[in-house]
DNA sequence: TGACAAATTAACCTCAGGGTACATAAAGGT
DNA sequence: ACCTTTATGTACCCTGAGGTTAATTTGTCA
């Protein structure tokens, strides 16, 4: 297991090198794990700098405090979230297939990005004091809106969707169970046992929701999941 | 506001008088505002006992240590919830019409509920540890899916509700968004400005949700609410 | 090659905050 | 009236964790 570990030793121990970006790199995402386990006040700076192979002061040097790291820590994973969403191709496809398309894409970057979704609910629990104060993220998530504008605004056009149809409540439904999905799995899971967690239950969520998104947008568009046999 | 406030000051300081539910309750009010505000490690016992108009010593008096106080402050909020589901009397409207007010009432009870939701997030932060402890909430939280199985049941056998409909699933689905709207109302408002939190926008995403719901499980349910000028 | 800045280490400081020890007053039983 | 149990007030302890000081090494540019 350490069988290269040697070089790594030798580097650090008898002649360190400088790095500050890898060593910055590195206390972030131990950090973004440790804040998104435990929380601002639950996360414990010394934890989290025996679990980086640089030392404790070094977090202090670069962020400044506890709270600075935090900030920096959420920035990242908003970045990263957009990131996915970008990557996401939907001008291209005709309205109706892209808000599945994107209805879809947004159930799954969200289950896929548990210390996003951590991160939010306990910026949440602060009231998003944290987030107000960073420059970078209102930006980030504009794309997002952008999106759903664009192919609400061809749906209607094509006369396919309701002309009421408003992209920001739009979004606020769709975030609404890809989020809670995943943000309220331990309590639902301890409530109500944990059916809906399996994989193939998950994807029948997934596909019903899409469903129902569509059957609201859509004019004319009759959802048929649920007539599927129960489970 | 305090011309009452004499008879106790004077029960609690020339020569106070046993009391223990009142202490109790009160310990327990105010942890549950601390609680929820700050949560499990963010919460200062000091701070709580300061704003009782008992000591610290009796938080530890009657509950233990802070995880203990914490517990039961769950299990509070549980029960009030629970509460006022079940006052909600469903049993005798129509299924159409039952499904309606369950996810209207749902959705009030979520906003209403600051407090509740607020601990439930906590919880999650912490995996449900605590509340797998508690052997109050499952029975608790038994009765809402109940109601809503005997809804479908009635529906179904109505011949108006598809029959793939499954309570939990539909539990899932508008907790999601009762839930949602209350608790990422900090995040989402940061990210994207507080026109969703009007008092107006809020009945309007409220029977928007609704409508929604109904057109996925009723049969031939045409959703309308859209249709109206954005807004 | 030597001064200067940037990066890093190790040891230390401080105090907030969870938890306890101990004394004591009120109720309740007999 | 006494003893016991329950309830309460005061003062204190002490560790954990956020943050700092000061010295050391590495790189860089005259």
């Amino acid at each position: 297991m350490d069988g290269s570990g040697d070089r790594d030793s030798k580097k650090r121990k008898s002649s360190w090198r400088k790095d500050p970006v890898a060593v910055r790199e590195d206390i972030l995402a131990v950090a973004t794990q440790e804040f998104a386990a435990h929380g601002l006040s639950g996360a414990n700076i010394n934890e989290i700098a025996e679990k980086t192979s640089t030392s404790k002061r070094m977090i202090y040097y670069y962020f400044g405090d506890k709270e600075g790291l935090y900030c920096k820590v959420l920035e990242g994973v908003y970045a990263s979230l957009r990131n996915s969403e970008d990557r996401l191709d939907v001008e291209g496809l005709e309205p109706v297939a892209a808000l599945r398309r994107l209805v879809e894409a947004t159930f799954d970057a969200h289950a896929n990005a548990p210390h996003f979704i951590r991160l939010v609910m306990i910026e949440n629990i602060h009231n998003a004091d944290y987030l107000r104060k960073s420059r970078i993220v209102p930006k980030l998530n504009r794309s997002i809106i952008e999106k759903l504008d664009d192919v609400c605004t061809r749906g209607k056009a094509a006369g396919k969707f309701r002309q009421g149809v408003d992209p920001l409540q739009l979004h606020w439904l769709i975030s609404s169970f890809s989020f809670y999905n995943v943000s309220n799995r331990a309590t639902f899971s301890a409530s109500f046992g944990a059916s809906l967690y399996t994989k193939k239950t998950q994807a029948i969520l997934k596909a019903r929701a899409t469903d129902m998104v569509l059957s609201t947008v859509v004019i004319g568009h009759v959802p048929t999941t649920w007539d599927a046999p129960a489970g």
